[in-house]
DNA sequence: CGACGCGTTGAATGTTGTCAACATCAGTGG
DNA sequence: CCACTGATGTTGACAACATTCAACGCGTCG
């Protein structure tokens, strides 16, 4: 089994870098504008505006931060780890993170995954704390945003921290779902579209493709699985023809059909 | 299969009766005051109060906000509905209840468990939503509370409802670990260790032995399981003399080991 | 080249689910 | 008071699902 885990990365060492024209693009940023240098807007903001409509002076003041406090943090590296206090607010901006929990015996769950414009530590309380290690599943950018109560309660971004947790606890129940009640077949079929579903908005998916960076041992931990057996039943639903994965990708060719079959939900809100 | 659910149950019927002297009993809870009419104080509400340090007033605000705003409901009916909107907090006073979703082919998973003291729709937002089915396991009587808004953020009122929140998203991720990977036998035993620990603070539990109005059917639904595989396995722990279970109550003999033997492990805060 | 991570395969084993039957008990109504 | 009913717990035989262990291919990278 391969390790994660690699206590105190380089979390302090590179600054900005890819943030460096966000603040006006996101500016740009109106329903008409699709396409020139829109493409350049990082995927974390550009999930994080599709939450909440942000009007332009509260994109400004987000995109500028995000750019000061840009952090990049390379895969396999430890983000946070249980028990450590959050002092603000993080926004993943590109990469895939996931909370972890490892049992003494090595048996290893991931407990939820955090995709591009999935905030951390807008937790619970004045003193939050983190309730599980967070491991950088890919090279990751994150950024800093303001702390809830420095937020005009009224706000877009107050409100989107208030959607990213609903969607977190909506993820979380389907987790459980997943793993109590559905056969390793619909665990994946119902992974994979929740990935389609959650990374969409994000601008990394379309047409029923979407980077697929985890390694099947990793999805094995996120489904309750063995490798091994995560490996025989992506055959079989490649074989059915309900996804294509290969080359980093993966492509559902019937994201709805597949939906019904499986009892996939979406989130009501 | 039995069928929980009946919509609309007399959630708007009968009111105060228990809640009688509740105000005075909770003004009169001190560390020295452990006996006399202290027995009266219900459940939930010694619960709620081993959560934060309360003062006297707001002690006595919450008692009278829990005597009006009382209700009853019977086992089996639904406290809430996916998708209803909350409109004020609710405490659970007494009984048990639990967050389920079904699935069209009648597989039921129970999502979260609600016990004495804690609460639901302190959720996320200004107009929260329930994100699940809320259904009473055993008759129940819940009150309202105050909305966070309505509440000085300074108060032990506000950090109770910090605390729950986050010992909410602890018993989540617990379940996560158990339903990934925990074989039945540990999913039972640390299911059984959680309950204790949970009880203990609303004075229901004590010396190991806790109430558990569960049937086998209704574990199996909490631990993805069957219940013909619940009832062997809790065979194995009676063997092993780890467990004795009968008339409704539960007690555990050795907890201590048994967390040791199983991995189990309790918030961090 | 060698080491390593990753995906793949086969065979054997183990765990859990399914189906069906029966025991017990509490409650219900005749 | 008894027969009936329904919910719950228990048991056995069997099937299905998932894990384990071990091995190998393939590509990447140093």
């Amino acid at each position: 089994m391969e390790i994660l885990h690699e206590r105190n990365p380089d979390m302090a060492t590179l600054d900005g870098d890819t943030g460096r024209e966000m603040a006006e693009q996101a500016v740009t940023r109106s329903p008409e504008t699709q396409s020139a240098h829109r493409k350049e807007v990082s995927p974390g903001l550009r999930r994080l505006a599709t939450l909440t409509s942000l009007d332009e002076a509260e994109l400004i003041r987000i995109a500028f931060m995000a750019e000061r406090t840009q952090r990049r943090v390379k895969a396999r590296s430890e983000l946070m780890r249980e028990g450590d206090p959050i002092a603000r607010p993080l926004l993943i901006l590109s990469g895939w993170a996931a909370r972890m929990r490892t049992l003494s015996n090595g048996r290893r769950q991931l407990l939820s995954l955090l995709l591009p414009g999935d905030l951390m530590g807008i937790g619970r309380g004045h003193q939050p704390v983190a309730l599980s290690t967070i491991v950088a599943l890919t090279d990751v950018a994150i950024c800093h945003l303001p702390r809830q109560e420095e937020l005009d309660p009224d706000s877009g971004l107050a409100a989107a921290y208030d959607l990213s947790r609903t969607l977190d606890d909506h993820y979380m129940l389907a987790q459980i779902m997943r793993l109590g009640r559905l056969t390793a077949y619909e665990r994946i079929a119902d992974f994979l579209l929740e990935l389609y579903e959650r990374l969409e908005p994000a601008g990394v998916a379309r047409g029923g493709s979407f980077p697929m960076p985890l390694t099947q041992e990793l999805m094995a931990d996120a489904m309750g699985l063995t490798s091994v057996h995560v490996n025989r039943t992506l055959q079989a639903l490649r074989r059915e023809g309900v996804v294509t994965i290969g080359n980093s990708m993966a492509t559902l060719h019937q994201p709805a059909a597949l939906a019904e079959m499986v009892g996939h939900r979406v989130p009501i809100f």
